[in-house]
RNA sequence: GUCCCUGUAGUUCAAUGGAUAGAACACCAGCCUUCUAAGCUGGAUAUAUAGGUUCGAUUCCUAUCGGGGAUACCA
């Protein structure tokens, strides 16, 4: 039983709506709290008498006096305090049977759902930008999946657009396999000289005929981008279920395009397709350009298409792309519609990264690649690792470093809600204090080295009347609350609801780890405390897996 | 110009319309012969401005002022 259905238990007895019923900002003022004032205002009678009156009809009830500790009247609120014997062994029970599974849920019924993201271009860098992207993208899978979703990741990689054409053009006069520094060339010559664009034009063309030098030398470049890409992948954990490539449905794309202008839903104009979507409010749409090359919605409308035929069921698709896109989507969503397709197209919008000195792009060249951010955070680590662990060797620190690189850059992605705009700052980033990943994975370490020397055993071995002290009691209500987190990430798609509960979890545990001498304390109590920080450590260890943050055993 | 997002502490972020607006960083002072001190304890500081709706507004509405973004061939 998990707190919403207490909520509803209470809701019901009472005859009021259990969204009413709120977490009082301090838990020291109850479990949960009702404000009567719009009881009083809608019965006409005085906050006083409604107040008494609930409390006798709780006092008169078998069940609710179960459950129910106490309650208490303050001002115009009727607080109500949970028997934490109870509660204790209710949540340790479940969260011991359900591990991993703890506090997941039904809602989603199983329903198919695709999220596209890593939507990266080739020939460019993989910036902390993309970073965003990813981890935003695979956190809410999961998230998805825990309220019962069929949720699955798809890539989507821009292989075939303009900028590699441009990249190339630079690269036959550079031979950098810097293929960023490249693009980023030809774009400051372009607003120099307006024949190159010309030249990238025709370089352009070659790769669309597949045949040529310019053909070659894009199958070249294009597998340096993608080895770069697969290593971020293997660094982070990403798999996905599906990987589509520009290249491999651009001609599919020319073939809908063609369709549409026969349907005249696409349509001429200054020497370019366009969809005319002003009467919606829409504005207008370039699909292809004047020199007749693909733009963006010619791939993405195949792409829709392959995932229909791919995803047997599908009903929602989910593109994980910056917010800048939003006003793309609606436009793209619309011609879909006109066009007669049933998938329904989700833009999930996150907001940009932005450096503390300003904004970040590929064109401008200034974007922070990720592997060089990786790796000066894990020389960072390991020069702090160094000093805390002499004894450990090189290849060891190096080991536990590069995971808790990945883990860190991952929670400073995740921390922040998709729709703020990320400030990255460096030189905070390498700080390692406070609301970060190692204050969370260093609290799980603490965790298991307790269990460790303790030689624990899942035993269930636990009475909920010993933990006893407001602190464990505090705790035990936080693990009662993971359900609905679970519920409120999804449904808000905001994966920082986790990040912020598990920060949570381990101030609060930080906190009882000082207080609370565990393994030299009362050895009547040990084996339920034991159990205890076992159960914290388990739903800490579900929320980072929902996160795709790996934990350690050791730091 | 039009449309969208956004203004909370010195900085970066919290706060399903409810009680005393929370953290983290930075700064100052403490805590390791005691379970991993990348930790803990204590200390000052904030809702851009003006109206409105409401018993009650950081939250909803309007206006003003700031910041950011989008707006036909960048991605």
């Amino acid at each position: 039983m998990c707190l919403q259905e207490i909520k509803k238990i209470i809701a019901q007895k009472l005859d009021i709506d259990s969204q009413s019923l709120i977490y009082p900002q301090n838990h020291a003022w109850g479990d949960f709290s009702l404000p009567i004032f719009k009881l009083a205002k809608e019965n006409n009678l005085s906050p006083d008498l409604i107040t008494k009156k609930l409390q006798d009809k709780i006092l008169s009830d078998k069940e609710l006096s179960s459950i129910l500790l106490k309650t208490e009247i303050v001002g115009a609120y009727l607080n109500f305090f949970l028997k934490p014997d109870y509660l204790a062994n209710k949540i340790l029970t479940d969260v011991l049977k359900y591990k991993d599974k703890y506090g997941w849920n039904n809602l989603g019924q199983k329903k198919v759902t695709v999220f596209e993201f890593s939507n990266v271009n080739t020939h460019k860098d993989f910036h902390i930008g993309h970073l965003r992207n990813i981890c935003f993208g695979e956190a809410m899978v999961n998230i998805f999946k825990a309220n019962g979703f069929c949720s699955y990741p798809v890539s989507y990689i821009n292989d075939f657009g303009i900028h590699t054409a441009k990249a190339i053009w630079s690269y036959k006069r550079l031979y950098s396999k810097d293929l960023n520094k490249c693009y980023a060339e030809t774009v400051k010559q372009m607003n120099d000289n307006p024949k190159i664009a010309e030249e990238v034009s025709l370089i352009m063309a070659d790769i669309e005929k597949h045949q040529g030098k310019n053909y070659y030398l894009w199958k070249k470049t294009r597998s340096i981008s993608l080895k770069e890409f697969n290593e971020v992948y293997k660094k982070n954990n990403i798999k996905f279920k599906k990987t589509y490539f520009e290249s491999q449905v651009i001609n599919k794309g020319f073939k809908i395009v063609k369709k549409l202008i026969d349907d005249n839903i696409l349509v001429k104009s200054q020497g370019a397709i366009i969809a005319d979507l002003e009467i919606y409010q829409l504005g207008v749409l370039p699909i292809i350009r004047q020199d007749g090359t693909a733009l963006y919605p010619v791939a993405d409308l195949a792409l829709a298409e392959a995932k229909e035929l791919n995803f047997k069921g599908l009903r929602d698709s989910y593109i994980v792309v910056d917010i800048r896109q939003s006003l793309y989507f609606k436009q793209l969503a619309k011609i879909l519609s006109l066009a007669g397709y049933q998938q329904k197209i989700n833009h999930l919008p996150y907001e940009f990264i932005t450096l503390p000195d300003g904004m970040m792009s590929s064109r401008l060249g200034n974007a922070i690649s990720y592997f060089s951010l990786y790796e000066k955070i894990k020389d960072c680590l390991i020069i702090e690792t160094k000093k805390r662990h002499e004894n450990w060797s090189d290849k060891k620190i190096e080991k536990n470093c590069q995971s808790l690189a990945v883990a860190i850059l991952k929670f400073e992605m995740l921390k922040v809600s998709p729709a703020k705009i990320i400030t990255f700052d460096i030189n905070e980033a390498v700080k390692f204090d406070g609301f970060n990943a190692l204050y969370i994975l260093y609290g799980l370490v603490r965790i298991k080295s307790l269990l460790k020397k303790a030689k624990f055993k899942n035993n269930n071995k636990f009475n909920g009347k010993f933990l006893d002290t407001k602190i464990e009691q505090d705790l035990i209500f936080h693990l009662a609350k993971y359900p609905e987190v679970i519920i409120r990430s999804q449904q808000q798609y905001d994966q920082s609801e986790i990040v912020k509960y598990l920060f949570e979890l381990f101030q609060m545990f930080n906190d009882y780890y000082q207080q609370v001498k565990i393994l030299s304390g009362d050895p009547k109590v040990l084996d339920t405390r034991l159990n205890f920080i076992y159960s914290l450590s388990l739903v800490a260890i579900n929320a980072l897996n929902l996160l795709g943050i790996k934990p350690l055993n050791e730091i």
